[in-house]
DNA sequence: TTGAAAGCGCTAACAC
DNA sequence: GTGTTAGCGCTTTCAA
């Protein structure tokens, strides 16, 4: 089984031969080290473009015993939440010269650890992103730890040099201010999955807006959720119950909550969002194909990705960049899913 | 700049010699090379298993000049159908011990030919799997073929060797005669986007339904449509003006459109589904967090990518399969967004 | 059917 | 600051 395509490619020895210098003045130029003559590395840099050289990574990884690959892990926690997670990752694993690999896995598996941590020997990964609800398990996370694997956690339920989060208090707070500016005043909150750090942040920013406001949260207008449909669309049901008693506005912790929250209102024949106003958080693609139109809190997902990237990479690369990382901001997406109580 | 994980495996040499053979044979036995002696092989198998050998990725590709690298390419269509496929070219790509790498690119950049070219440089990919919208672009297909690339085609709107695609016809038919059987008479479509090879087939398929129960189709009946839901919505807006003489059904190419058909219907003040019934296409999550939950037609997504990826990697790897695919099937998901005309 | 030897293209270590 | 040399771990001749 031959190759199909032989690359024929420039290799270092002509572009040192080109250059008049040693191949290892060419692979100083090509890996960005610093101690090398300007007029040397100007030839260097002319002969590479001349000759469109592409350093062989294979090559590259066999001597230099480094695979320039990373992985990233996830259980689908949403299609669209997911891609721009991707893209975030790729974009700055890219940038840095660096391939990125999708692991998709399941979070119940009995031996995750192990399947993660042979990464680092099949394809040879150098580091692990893990995304939620993966980057949520302490225990797989401290496994992973003890066998050296470089991590970058997003928006893990914990703290860590390794973690990478969002300012989730400061969105739930700017989601709820939202609300009780339209004048709502029973405001019904459906939490996220409690594994997931965001979950307790977003309700104590919910609370805390109600405190300024000065409102007593009430534990009745509170409900538990997962992140999925139906789990929102149940604890709408709940909230729903109350008669003249419920709440005219509901705030979900993800869009996907928030589109259970929608159908179960429709169910019920109200009429939105005059006798029910809806918010979620994400504003995935599916905010704007919901009936009516969703109101939500924008994250910056791709971003957070990134993030996580670039701060595994320092790390893998020296930096000890270890202090924990800035939250990201949030900002509101108005539609029609809010209004003033009818 | 040091590896921060060293593997320490046990290389090539170990193994030969604990198997007391060349190195050759043993890397014979790794490749499924037929021509080893039973015992050999099996002495072979056993020293591999007994110090946990996983050859190199980074010397195999050096010195069989071959990269085990192939890339998906593609711009997002909608977020769910492309995890979908990613899983399936995933899954594929990792049985046949190869990697993936994804690559999302804009379809209308100028140079995008030259950028996917490029990457059988770069990484070094031996292949490229393009998913809609990109497998529809004739002029950049035939650069690809021209540049040597060995490609494979996900659906793309005319035929060769290289293309895998889908019943849509019958799918279309199927969808149709589910709204024939439940007495609808005028039954609106909206079209796909006009490039992607599943739009004219799905059309075909609800004519011939409807030609079959003696029904001729009718122009006003039919809309263009461009997968996306905003294309959905204005469709039905033209479809719904109709007073009187509007569809008692309405059957969209894909689940987006219909989420806008929805959208548009409960604008209008429509009763979903009594007054209007909607169908759609793909069974993305979304199709159940609308409301009605969509009847759609179901199709094997994952399934498909995966075959593109087995018969690349089968002419990458010689055999010379190269007889066209024979088409997957659909299946329907009956909802409530589907009811008798009433 | 099997093995010996010669690289694949690059970087590490060490000299200069 | 720069060059030389010896591998990295495998596959590829080609000979036996």
């Amino acid at each position: 089984m031959p190759p199909v395509r032989k690359s024929s490619r420039a290799t270092i020895i002509q572009v040192a031969k080109r250059a008049g210098v040693s191949t290892k003045t060419v692979s100083r130029v090509t890996n960005g080290e610093p101690s090398v003559r300007p007029d040397l590395r100007a030839r260097v840099e002319e002969a590479v473009r001349h000759l469109d050289y592409h350093p062989s990574l294979a090559a590259r990884s066999l001597a230099g015993r480094r695979s320039f690959l990373l992985a990233m892990a996830y259980d689908n926690p949403s299609p669209s939440y997911l891609l721009n997670l991707q893209a975030g990752a790729r974009a700055e694993s890219h940038f840095r010269g660096y391939r990125l690999l999708f692991h998709p896995c399941k979070t119940d598996v009995p031996n995750l650890a192990e399947e993660l941590i042979g990464l680092a020997d099949d394809p040879g990964i150098e580091g692990l992103v893990l995304s939620p609800p993966l980057s949520t398990r302490r225990a797989l996370i401290e496994r992973l730890r003890a066998a050296q694997l470089p991590l970058a956690l997003i928006a893990p339920p914990f703290e860590g040099g390794d973690a990478v989060t969002i300012d989730d208090e400061a969105a739930g707070f700017a989601a709820t201010v939202h609300l009780l500016e339209l004048g709502h005043r029973r405001i019904g909150f459906i939490c996220g999955h409690p594994d997931h750090a965001a979950s307790p942040q977003r309700r104590r920013g919910y609370e805390r807006a109600l405190g300024d406001a000065g409102l007593a949260p009430d534990p009745r207008l509170i409900e538990p959720g997962e992140f999925s449909f139906e789990s929102g669309r149940s604890a709408a049901r709940t909230l729903l119950a109350r008669g003249r008693e419920r709440p005219t506005a509901i705030l979900a912790s993800n869009d996907d909550m928030a589109a259970g929250v929608i159908a179960e209102a429709h169910e019920l024949g109200l009429t939105l969002p005059q006798e029910l106003s809806v918010m979620g958080f994400d504003d995935a693609p599916l905010a704007q194909m919901l009936w009516p139109p969703l109101t939500t809190m924008s994250q910056p997902i791709a971003e957070l990705a990134r993030l996580a990237v670039r701060r595994l990479l320092d790390r893998l690369q020296g930096a000890q960049s270890s202090e924990a990382a800035t939250p990201l901001a949030f900002h509101l997406v108005r539609r029609s899913s809010t209004c003033p109580p009818g």
